[in-house]
DNA sequence: TATTGTTATACTCTATAACTATA
DNA sequence: TATAGTTATAGAGTATAACAATA
């Protein structure tokens, strides 16, 4: 509003095409393998990722919907699914009657183990080999206060309906 | 199929959500300022911003569907809005008649110019400022192989359907 | 016969707003 | 009154396969 907008130069513009088009091209490869392998969309597998490696293998769903998904609405809709496939159960929250807490299954946890394996395959031949040697930890560097800023940016639209 | 899969660890693992994270939160912010200001969908500023930048302010399907989408069938679609919008034309190729020559109106050049510097706010304040001083360089040295490796590749479904 | 592009169709995913129930 | 979650609904986008036309 105040400061004039940096002309952004083909360097800048650049490293922004570059990340867009990596990505989208690594989502599409990586939803490919979780459909065919596991019947899971991407948003799935980060449900079920983020149970299988929780502690209890449960959260509620509003800390699930933090970081993963755009909308409320849009958790419950994947939710549901899960939860028809047996892979996750849902129950009221203990403490607070209002949330609802989401288990994985001993089901779920086979699916995920069964799908990794492939998973770590893509992953490994199609962003982290190419990658120039021992750059994985670089890449880290660099984006991870833009991830840090942007979960706590405005921008998400599961933006805290008022949260906390 | 012959070598060992590396185990993955942590920090790879971290590399490939790091990025996947800052994708889809920073694509999510773009769409909206996209629809909002210009009322275009991601996949139609690509298309406009290669019309634009091009030599002749057009081209052919099967080139804008290298590289901007996954099937035909929806470059059909989104350059169909486009040209009911009056932003694009289409007219049957001169060199080969089978193929549809694209080319941006006055109207898309003014929507385009009318979109960027919005845009260009945007990857700034949520991409590009956050990034650790001067990195934008060292991002896309990192991302350029991993970009090439991924067109080159079979991954593409927009894959080359007995091409060339 | 191979390639370009479109169409028809079906489906997945997402988002908004209205609603219920608990705190 | 504010928060958690669901539902209804509607719309956008995508992909597959069948198709027409040109090379």
């Amino acid at each position: 509003m105040s400061e004039p907008e940096p002309p952004l130069d083909p360097d800048l513009l650049n490293a922004y095409f570059a990340l867009m088009d990596v990505a989208a091209l690594l989502r599409h490869s990586v939803e490919q393998q979780l459909r065919e392998e596991g019947d899971l969309s991407y948003v799935q597998f980060q449900v079920m990722a983020t149970l299988y490696f929780s502690e209890a293998g449960s959260a509620r769903m509003t800390d699930l919907a933090d970081g993963i998904v755009h909308s409320r609405s849009g958790l419950t809709y994947q939710v549901g699914l899960l939860e028809k496939a047996g892979l996750v159960t849902r129950a009221p929250s203990e403490r607070d009657e209002r949330g609802v807490t989401v288990t994985i299954t001993e089901a779920g946890r086979e699916r995920l183990e069964l799908v990794m394996p492939g998973h770590r395959e893509v992953v490994n031949h199609l962003l982290l080999q190419p990658l120039p040697p021992d750059s994985a930890v670089a890449l880290v560097e660099l984006l991870g206060p833009v991830r840090e800023h942007l979960r706590a940016a405005p921008p998400r639209s599961a933006r805290p309906r008022g949260r906390r």
